[in-house]
Parts: C-alpha cells; sequence; structure tokens
DNA sequence: CTCATTTCAGTTTGACTGATATGC
DNA sequence: CGCATATCAGTCGAACTGAAATGA
C-alpha cells in the first residue's frame, strides 16, 4: 500500500536544496546508471543461477561461442571483456570447473592457452540466452527507440569516458 | 594511433549475426549500462582516492550531510543506500576509522546506534563533492536534456525491475 | 637477452547470510 | 513474550597487484 518513491528523486531533491542547478542533474544521471546496473545484475544473476552462471561467466562464455573455433586465448578474452588477464584465468577457471569450457595448449605458441567452450557450454549459453531473452534481458519497460536512445548517449559517455575512439 | 573500436557495437555486430533482431538492442542496452557503470566507478573511485574515500562511502556521507541533524540510524542508512545492514556498518566501519564519522547512542532507543558526520566529515564530503563537479560526475559529455532523457529512460526501467513504484 | 603470456598467491572491496546480544 | 536493531563471524565474487614460470 506505502507506494515507495523513487529513491533517486528523493536525493535529488535533497542536492538541489543543498547545491545549485546542474550537478544535482548529474548526480542523479550518475546514481541511475549505478542503480540500474545494480538491478540489472541482480535479476541476471538469479536468472542465470540455475545455469551455475554470473553475468560476467556469461559473458566469457558468450565470447567464446561468437569465435569461429570457439576458443580464444586468455590474454585476447581480457582485451574484449576489458578485464585484467589475471581475472579471466579466475573465471575461466570456474568454467572449465563447471565443464562449460576446456583449456588447450596452442597449436604454435607454447606460452598461450586456448580456453575454448565445450559442447556443455554451448548448451548452457543457449539455454541461458533464451531465459535472458525472455525478459529481453530485463528492458521489457523500454520500447525500441528508448533502447536506441539510450545506447547513443552511453556511447556518447563512454566514449568520452575513453572507453574506444 | 589504433582508434580501438567500440567494443559493444563489435558485440552486437556478433550478435545480430548469430541470432535475430531483438536481442542483440537489448544486450547493447544492458552492456552499455554495465559498461558505463564500471567506468564511472573507475573514475569516481580515482578522484576520491585523495579523500580516502570510495564511491559507497561517498554516497553515506553525502546521505548523513544532507540529514537536518546529520546523523542517521544503521537501519535507516540501510534503505536509502539500498543495501543490506551489516554493509552499513561495515561501510560506516570505514567512515569512523578515516574519522569522517562517529557512533553515538541513540538517546532513546538502547538498540539503535545513530551514525553522525564530524566537522572533517563534512569538509571531505564538500571537498570531494567539488572535485566531482569539477567533472560534472563524468558526464561532462552530455548536455542538460541528454542527462534528463538518461534519467527518464532509467527511471521507467527501474520502475519496471521494481526498484520503487 | 628481452619481451610476451599465463598462472599463482595474496589483497581489497562490497555485499551477502546467519547467529547472537541487546533493548523495545 | 515477540519483534526490532545492530554487530560479528564467515562466505562469496570480482577485480586488482606483483612475482614467478615458461617460451617466442
Amino acid at each position: 500500500m506505502t507506494l515507495k518513491l523513487d529513491p533517486i528523486a528523493e536525493a535529488r531533491r535533497h542536492w538541489e536544496a543543498r547545491w545549485p542547478a546542474d550537478p544535482s542533474r548529474a548526480m542523479a544521471a550518475v546514481t541511475s546508471i549505478m542503480r540500474s546496473q545494480q538491478l540489472l545484475l541482480a535479476r541476471f544473476d538469479e536468472l542465470l543461477k540455475p545455469f551455475r552462471l554470473t553475468f560476467p561467466r556469461y559473458e566469457a562464455l558468450m565470447l567464446l561461442s561468437f569465435t569461429r573455433e570457439g576458443e580464444l586465448p586468455i590474454g585476447k578474452m581480457g582485451e574484449r571483456l576489458q578485464v585484467h588477464r589475471s581475472s579471466v584465468t579466475n573465471v575461466v577457471e570456474k568454467l572449465v570447473a563447471g565443464g562449460l569450457a576446456e583449456r588447450v595448449p596452442h597449436p604454435t605458441d607454447g606460452r598461450a592457452t586456448l580456453v575454448r567452450i565445450t559442447d556443455a557450454g554451448r548448451e548452457a549459453a543457449t539455454a541461458a540466452t533464451a531465459v535472458l531473452n525472455a525478459e529481453l534481458f530485463g528492458l521489457q519497460a523500454l520500447d525500441a527507440p528508448a533502447q536506441e536512445g539510450l545506447i547513443d548517449v552511453l556511447t556518447t559517455l563512454r566514449a568520452d569516458v575513453g572507453d574506444f575512439g
């Protein structure tokens, strides 16, 4: 019965009372992003739990599934996923433990390890994607133009912060 | 010299090659949010480091600074910050260790602990906000309408996922 | 030899659960 | 008594750093 107020709108009111115009808007935008991420992540982890996956593991698995041969060296995965190599080592260990991927020696470079998705990994990737898909990845409330607009705005943001370009 | 490609646009191309229309858009929107959050958080932590603050600690500190008396019980902070009480206990411990806040007994409720911002805490909050402000909280690239649009879209998203309402 | 690749050990941070002490 | 509040101990996941091993 108690309609919860939007905590971000509430916080924005506090900011406005305390600091002049601009910062409150930027702060509201930032906390909106932070909070949305948190909510999506929680939802995803819940949906992925039956597959023994977390979102980072799901991302790694999808990355592998997209490659021609279903395999990539650790370093390449780190680049694509934008995390440190040792973090990839860690994530891969979990995938391997779950039978979703395997380590195979690089055929020509003895230093490198290739991570290869297994059949079970492909099945899990497909099934998990179907589940996430059924909720449109948590974005049911947004129509296509809204989603595209969101992508555009965040692309501008990311470019500016130095994500690419 | 190597103009980096946008990793999210790249991933979207992979998705489109592999799955029909819709999921790639939603997936791109989701990963845009995830990645933006990650970038903003990294930037903030960097800017806040001189103050011995992290973003969660900064949020807690600002929350205290907004209250009339500069104090709140732990449970209330958890509600506002939307995290578990024991997480608040933890964050508060860091603030207290840095002299930015202090625990004081609740005057009438012997169970409750009030967390009160100190003078040093207020100074840190003001100084840190000035620094974040100088970068418009990392949103320099977005003009006011873009920021408002972003807030709106994410408000719709959050409402749908159950953040409030 | 230098450089690249990965792993390993250890740290940090944030958030959680569940149990407990305390007081309303 | 039941309920609320906070802390504590322990866990987990993700990411990092820096050192070591191995090979190009």
